[in-house]
DNA sequence: CTAGGGCGTTAGTCATGACTTACCGTAAGT
DNA sequence: ACTTACGGTAAGTCATGACTAACGCCCTAG
């Protein structure tokens, strides 16, 4: 269910750069803003969406405060990524089987 | 490099639904369209952009044109995903070893 | 060879969302 | 208490993209 916010969040290509500084590890919001072509208030708002989609978590740290990467949101990507995976693979079996049977009718 | 492609191509609502029922079987695109809340040359047009993101591939079947899955589009998604997942793992480690070596210097 | 079904494409419309500038709250440091 | 760094929010602009209607092409059936 939740998997479209996070699907939808790492379709930017901003955001997915955001997302792999902080696989590189923790950071608050000014330095992760430096080095990228946005300003800092987009920055602030992608982390808005990235946080709402389970990706990042944040926490304070004096005046700042600092974000770093959720394991849940890639979870939930992965989870339907398996699930869609797995139906395809039982739709591509079963034809096989009724093919099989086809043929068996009509040799 | 096209896990962009991939990414943002499944954002959509409504490609991951086609997606997903292509996932139950191969389909034609008239089919496709039936039951969906768009119109056909609508649906067309997400096809286009699945097949671009290697999501999805098209075979001509007499006057229709039959649409199943891809399985390297989910590839690259899940590469892309496994790599941030490792670089997070060990940055995590080295936070780890940095703080261990630091505690010891003043226990 | 003609008729018609099945799709892709184009042009145009409308909504969504990514971005910047300006502003305000908050938490330290002097 | 005053000031200054830091970051979230609001308002407004501009580009992107999802959709429909209309058209044209190819393939098969008769």
């Amino acid at each position: 269910m939740t998997n479209a916010l996070a699907l939808s969040a790492l379709a930017d290509p901003t955001r997915r750069e955001v997302f792999e500084r902080l696989a590189r590890g923790p950071l608050p919001v000014g330095e992760l803003a430096l080095g990228l072509p946005v300003s800092r208030p987009a920055v602030s708002q992608h982390l808005k969406i990235l946080k709402a989609a389970g990706l990042v978590t944040d926490r304070p740290d004096g005046t700042r405060r600092v974000y770093q990467i959720d394991p849940r949101g890639l979870g939930q990507i992965r989870a339907w990524l398996d699930q869609v995976w797995d139906v395809a693979l039982d739709a591509f079996r079963a034809e096989v089987e009724r093919q099989a049977e086809q043929d068996q009718e009509q040799p």
